[in-house]
RNA sequence: GCCGAUGUAGCUCAGCUGGCUAGAGCAGCUGAUUUGUAAUCAGCAGGUCGUGGGUUCGAGUCCCUCCAUCGGCUCCA
């Protein structure tokens, strides 16, 4: 007999041998019926393998991540068996399963498989997924597996095979299907009901673009066709918080291709709204602080040089701009702090001058490769919300709190919930992508650490992240279709310091170095301008969005009255308009609704002779007739709401 | 940069297998209407079909080049 443990704590004897969907029928028919993965002692176990020792056994269904990820994985074999029998001869690489559905990247040889060929694949997948074949792993030897795989011709498999100890390896089997295979499968195909292919792309061969590209197809599946179709429908709703068609829509930006890629144009609403931002963040750093300082757009080859970013990406970006003086080479600033190292450097400092901290909007221009560019989030010419924090090294901790602590106050004041923080770390095993001593590198990386610690962020490490000069936190985002995106930044560096010979004296008199903080609450103006369009579907916060009211006159007649109240509505610095245009209030609202202004101040008779004005909310809600006074006091009180000073 | 897809008026789209002066709705302009909480009516105007080549008697439609966009990969100071 063995011991099993429930996560609910309860702890139950079973035969030896007994398996998780045994112990699932054990406690109820329908939890077995449900039950599609599990992990017994925190690995992932087949639902029909073994169990042969005492341990702790956690059972899952598809409401569960865990769960979901042996479907997806498992519905990967299913699209895996369907594309080798339509396109026999092709070579399966890995199909793993991902955040939403999986993907299987095959090497199709000359054939190109295109968006007319899912229907069949789709079909020939269902009709494998009917067949309710069990999926059954074994243990495989190397040689055997090698040997499998050899035959294939498949260099992928046993390229993988070939990294993997003899004893470990282990194969899958359902149908006439067999795929080398760690494990984790649901327990048959039966379970899968629907099952789309969402589209191919290509992929490289172990993320190398030096290797062969494969084609990847992404695909996802449910365990009932409505949770599919529902699934669509939710992405449908997602494409329409696209933020280049809110920001078309709303006309924020645009681009022009005379101008150039990745080169966004802010349109006036959009610059204003930029404007806001802007601001809003100086006030905090203003109580932070901060001094703002201004630096050119270009500066000499030398200065990159020094700072080291010439060798790393010089090759690779806008190339130098020359002038009539032989061997005089200008490059556009593709970051601000070499130029603020230099602010530092403009006269001797002392250690009861520190912190100094130097605030910059920033524009940058980076030579993004073509592929890479995306909307507002990824461009080649963008503005940074940079500041470069030089404090002595007791200080570095405080100065690191402190930036986390502003970082927080601008995502909440945003309403930027789901964040995750990300600590960046180098990967130790590649050092040649690093500058610096370890010794700083280890320093750094501890600085961040304990930092994120002290104040309980929830977050992430991911090592080989970290740029080149030293490690990061950074604060990442989901966009609507629930791609993740870098906003706020904090970096700390102990690097260009050395390079720029930074130094202030100390209550020693000796000379010492300082420790340098990157920063950048927001990111970039365009990106978290994007990410802000995502998030509220063009529905700002009022104290940002563009036009908080529209005043819409019944008729000609009451437009001189509607001029008249949004002259007192400047006066208590509302942002308003009239829509004079000779349309219906019925037309007039539409428009209104459509263009998401927060508030449509209808006037027409009634509220010329009462001196009042009728309030209608985007989305419909009627606040009745107020006088502009109350109005202005609820538009004061609902900007109060939100927007807390730091 | 790589793989795949797309590119027709300001916007959203139609235009079948190549065949007369390329269509619609919205937006715009003009006029009528003077409007009460999500589209008043009528008329007008608007496109060298992304660019440059080619095939053909004939190209929006077929082929190639380049440009841009979209979905990924790689990259992201």
């Amino acid at each position: 007999m063995i011991k099993i443990t429930l996560p609910d704590g309860t702890v139950k004897e079973y035969k030896k041998g007994i398996t998780p969907i045994d112990v699932a029928k054990s406690i109820s028919e329908g939890l077995a019926r449900n039950v599609i993965s599990a992990k017994f002692n925190d690995t992932v176990v087949e639902t029909v393998s073994s169990l042969n020792e005492d341990g702790k056994l956690v059972l899952y269904t598809w409401s569960n991540t865990e769960g979901k990820k042996a479907f997806w994985h498992s519905s990967s074999h299913i699209i895996a068996q369907a594309l080798e029998e339509l396109y026999p001869g092709i070579k399966l690489t890995i199909g793993p399963a991902i955040e939403n559905g999986f993907y299987y990247d095959v090497d199709f040889g000359e054939h190109a498989i295109s968006e007319k060929d899912f229907p069949a694949i789709e079909k020939k997948a269902l009709e494998i997924a009917r067949g309710k074949h069990n999926f059954k792993m074994r243990s495989v030897s190397k040689k055997d597996a090698l040997k499998f795989y050899k035959e294939q011709h498949n260099e992928y498999k046993v390229e993988l095979i070939e990294n993997l100890d003899d004893g470990t390896i282990t194969f899958c089997d359902h149908d006439t299907f067999t795929d080398l295979c760690r494990g984790g499968h649901i327990p048959n195909t039966g379970i899968v009901k629907a099952i789309k292919i969402m589209n191919v792309a290509g992929a490289y061969w172990r993320g190398d673009e030096n290797k062969t590209q494969l084609t990847r197809v992404y695909g996802i599946s449910f365990p009932k066709q409505k949770e599919l179709t529902e699934y669509l429908e939710l992405l449908e709703e997602a494409r329409k918080r696209d933020h280049r068609k809110l920001g078309k829509e709303l006309e924020l930006f645009t681009f022009s291709q005379k101008v150039g890629q990745g080169l966004p144009l802010w349109l006036p609403k959009g610059a204003a709204l930029r404007e806001r931002l802007e601001n809003f963040l100086k006030n905090a750093q203003k109580k932070a602080g901060y001094e703002m300082v201004i630096t050119p757009h270009i500066g000499q080859k030398e200065l990159y040089v020094t700072s080291g970013h010439y060798d790393k990406y010089g090759e690779d970006s806008f190339q130098p701009i020359h002038t009539p003086k032989e061997d005089e080479e200008f490059l556009l600033k593709p970051m601000n702090c070499p130029h603020h190292c230099e602010i530092f450097n403009s006269r001797p400092l002392s250690y009861r001058e520190l912190p100094k901290r130097f605030a910059e909007f920033g524009t940058v221009y980076r030579y993004e490769q073509s592929g890479e560019l995306h909307g507002l989030t990824r461009v080649r010419g963008f503005t940074q919300d940079d500041a470069h924090i030089f404090c002595t090294p007791d200080q570095l901790h405080q100065e690191f709190i402190n930036v986390i602590d502003l970082s927080l106050y601008v995502l909440g004041s945003l309403g930027f919930e789901n964040f995750v923080a990300q600590v960046s770390l180098r990967d130790p095993e590649k050092p040649e992508k690093y500058i610096g001593s370890i010794e700083n590198w280890e320093k750094a990386e501890k600085a961040i650490l304990n930092a994120a610690e002290e104040r309980n962020l929830n977050f992430v490490v991911e090592k080989g992240e970290a740029a080149f000069y030293g490690p990061k936190l950074d604060f990442m985002v989901k966009d609507a279709l629930g791609r993740n995106w870098q906003l706020g930044t904090i970096q700390v560096d102990y690097n260009l310091p050395e390079r720029f010979d930074l130094t202030y004296k100390g209550s020693d008199n000796e000379e010492h170095r300082p420790v340098m903080i990157h920063r950048a609450p927001f990111g970039s103006m365009e990106r978290f301008v994007a990410l802000l369009l995502e998030h509220t579907g063009g529905n700002f916060p009022l104290w940002l969005t563009p036009d908080q009211a529209i005043l819409l006159p019944v008729s000609e007649k009451h437009e001189k009255y509607a001029e008249k109240v949004l002259n007192s509505l400047e006066n208590h610095e509302i942002r308003a308009l009239v829509d004079v245009r000779n349309e219906t209030v019925g037309k007039k609202i539409r428009e209104a609704e459509m263009n998401k202004i927060p508030f449509m101040l209808i006037v027409g008779e009634n509220e010329e002779a009462q001196n009042t004005i009728s309030v209608r909310k985007h989305g419909g809600e009627d606040l009745g007739t107020l006088s502009v006074k109350e109005f202005a006091n609820l538009v004061e009180k609902e900007i109060s709401s939100t927007l807390k000073s730091f």
